[in-house]
DNA sequence: TTGAAAGCGCTACCAG
DNA sequence: CTGGTAGCGCTTTCAA
């Protein structure tokens, strides 16, 4: 099924044809309804990879994504998505989950179908796959890719800012033994959410003691991380995690165990996703404007007339969510360890 | 950047890049790698849409979601993904929704792509949209559309004995009041998860009563059936809710008032997603084995040799799963409205 | 207002 | 083993 016989069936050329499917030129109208009806009689779809090879390009956006499954990107995507169907954008994305070599594969998925621009919400990319991308000229704009400076236009997020709030907040009602929980990728060097909790650290309360767990972005890997605490022998009286999806599994965790929360250990989380209000208990977390996000993407990738379109950074600032998950920290004695609480309760 | 260009910097002919490039027929080694030394200085990358307009077509597949947002399609798209990933698929997924003009766009983009197969995860579809799919020659699977059975390809949860085994067990447990909260296109005279309640109520109880809400499909609207609920004056003891994401929806709506899951109130979902062992409590839900459904649209849309690739329709038998949401029935008494409860508790 | 025809970048067939 | 070339289905001048 081509333009061709849509053609020959209406009796006219091809290039008329286009016209009406593309509402250009003018076109009598007697003609314009015998093309529209041939085309509907022989239910005609034009082919888009044609259009977009003859137009030498189309209106479609690409993403690309780390982890399709955490709800934070989900909110990008629909701010997104419903700016670039508003303007005639398609979007197709790509999901990397964390590994590598599909974060090369699909960026040169989208320049072989030759996106009219890429957002790139994946936290780290190495040099040679950003120049091979900087390379195809087509527009970039990323989220979050983390110290990785070149000549990049990013969207960035001042976790700084977020993690002084909670470790301020945290030192208030007490805390001394913090644990991190991250995913693998935030406990790699590059990650700032650790290194600003390094840093917070360092300037609040040097004496603070921390440690590290790691596991999987994802309400299991949240889980697995709280086992991996309790298991330990570090008596935290506080959990700061990446991201609320794994606070909802470190919370869930500790449920199953007994430990409650917040009065035997605090927990928070950060993006305050929808679930971060919907879990139990509710979570203390930092919020990032996630539907900001998604229009700046588009201002800056389709939308040259917008203000923000030339900048060569944009910064985020996020803000503090005092939830129910937080709360005052046990009196320090041997009984607090968590372990031994949960073994006691057990 | 095209193939000509790298055929001259190569000193070849652009058929001997297209052989380098797709590994087809036999090309000297010495050529092959002055080949690739131009292809990798230009960092040139083949024009997909060139490349499925010559050859006639591209390993790609469509999928049509009405919900991004809930996590069962995550499941199902994760397990798909992987098939094709595997043998050299591409998926590109559009979601809907629920809007119906935007299905209508989606399936017309998806045969404008000449996808090779399309998965179609959307409960409901209206004939002339069915027919123009049809009509298109594209291989097509149905996920769960209704009754609105023409020669389509299907793939069909059977809801009733999901929901036969819910109420068997909130009988059991002496309901006999039953607030049935959906999402808006799952009240639709088509659902066949809400007629399988009618008809197991009508089977096993037709003294009990019922009472329909409806809301977003989506923690909030969870949230907001219960507010109805509440708001209104049914003295329910169960809520079977059409989905997990609602049911926890529910459940912090329930919380929120200070009523007890089960001791006041028993709360079902379905699906059994991640969340429904992450959410407190624990949902009482029933279990679709997403990732089988992933596989199985795989098989029938790229796999001809798969056993099952030419029924017309696989039934998935869904599995009950008890957890702490449900319990006894409270004794029927006046005090025993959640309303007046709430109220009472506030 | 319409048609003819030259590509867009690639694959695949036919020769050599 | 390699080159020439005819399309794939559409858009877009250039003429008429």
């Amino acid at each position: 099924m081509s333009l061709k016989e849509v053609a020959r069936r209406a009796h006219v050329s091809t290039a008329t044809v286009s016209r009406v499917l593309n509402g250009v030129d003018v076109v009598k109208n007697s003609t314009r309804t015998r093309v529209m009806k041939a085309i509907s009689e022989l239910n005609y779809h034009p082919n888009l990879h044609a259009r977009s090879l003859a137009a030498g390009g189309s209106r479609t956006l690409g993403v690309i994504v780390s982890n399709l499954e955490n709800p934070f990107f989900l909110d990008v995507y629909r701010a997104l998505e419903a700016d670039c169907h508003a303007h005639g954008y398609e979007i197709v994305v790509a999901n990397t989950g964390y590994r590598s070599e599909q974060l090369v594969a699909s960026v040169r998925l989208m320049i072989g179908r030759r996106v009219s621009g890429l957002a790139a919400i994946v936290s780290e990319m190495d040099h040679d796959l950003i120049r091979e991308l900087l390379d195809s000229r087509i527009p970039v704009v990323f989220y979050d890719v983390g110290p990785t400076r070149q000549n990049i236009t990013n969207i960035r997020v001042n976790y700084r800012k977020g993690v002084e709030r909670i470790v301020e907040h945290l030192f208030a009602l007490g805390h001394a033994k913090i644990a991190f929980v991250g995913h693998h990728s935030a406990l790699g060097p590059i990650d700032e959410r650790r290194s600003a909790l390094f840093e917070a650290l360092r300037r609040q309360r040097p004496s603070a003691e921390v440690e590290f767990f790691a596991a999987e972005d994802s309400l299991e890997g949240g889980a697995d991380a709280a086992r991996q605490l309790l298991a330990g022998r570090f008596p935290a009286t506080a959990v700061i995690c990446v991201n609320d999806l794994m606070a909802v599994g470190v919370l869930k965790q500790l449920r199953e165990q007994r430990i409650r929360v917040p009065e035997d250990i605090s927990v928070t989380g950060f993006d305050n996703i929808t679930l971060s209000r919907f879990c139990f208990p509710p979570l203390t977390t930092v919020d990032i404007p996630r539907d900001r996000i998604g229009h700046i993407l588009y201002a800056m990738l389709c939308d040259p007339e917008a203000a923000i379109a030339d900048q060569r950074e944009v910064v985020i600032q996020p803000e503090f969510v005092i939830r129910e998950s937080t709360g005052p920290a046990r009196p320090a004695a041997r009984a607090s360890d968590p372990v031994a609480l949960a073994a006691a309760k057990r």
